[in-house]
DNA sequence: GTTAAGATTCCG
DNA sequence: GGAATCTTAACG
């Protein structure tokens, strides 16, 4: 492996505006044996801002759930929903900044909830460190990809306002 | 203890 | 358009 090209700390404690584009391009790696491991190309991010973000969990305080969220950037951030599907998110910003970047899609798997059933991510992934974890980390692809930008999907409850945010990054 | 709703996906 | 299916959180 060219541990090099992990993404450090560093990356991930910025603003998840800044980071959300920036995962775009970059390759998902996961450990599946000893000498095992397989790369996903990133190809699509949404942005969770903070607590005043009426569509990210953390708007309604720090719980166990989102507990993560509120650690500095470089968690991960996996939950549960409509009783099927995890969700694969990475913390970003400062400690109690509650951030995180969801990973919508990736090279072959168009669909958060596909992408973490093909990858095996379950709750066993709740926190773990993208930067020191021997399993699961990012890696820079060595390019740039131009990205395009949208609405969020899937809420509709948040309101007006926060439903149209920008904050969908896509290649 | 009970209930409502969800950062989704598949089927009709 | 609606169901599947279950964890979490907000009640009582």
């Amino acid at each position: 492996m060219n541990e090099n090209r992990r993404l450090s700390g560093e990356f991930f404690i910025r603003d998840v505006l800044c980071v959300a584009p920036e995962l775009i391009g970059k390759r998902l790696v996961i450990r599946y044996g000893n000498n095992i491991f397989h790369k996903y190309l990133i190809t699509e991010t949404e942005a969770y801002r903070g607590s005043e973000d009426k569509a990210c969990h953390a708007s309604k305080g720090r719980t166990i759930r989102n507990d993560v969220m509120f650690q500095p950037g470089g968690k991960i951030y996996v939950y549960f929903v409509y009783g099927m599907y995890w969700m694969l998110n990475f913390v970003t910003g400062e400690e109690n900044n509650p951030q995180a970047a969801l990973i919508r899609e990736i090279e072959g798997y168009d669909g958060p909830g596909k992408l973490t059933k093909a990858l095996g991510i379950d709750k066993s992934f709740y926190g773990e460190d993208l930067t020191s974890s021997n399993r699961i980390w990012v890696e820079d692809a060595g390019f740039l990809p131009s990205v395009k930008t949208g609405p969020r999907i899937g809420i509709n409850y948040a309101g007006e306002v926060w439903k149209n945010k920008p904050w969908r990054y896509y290649i």
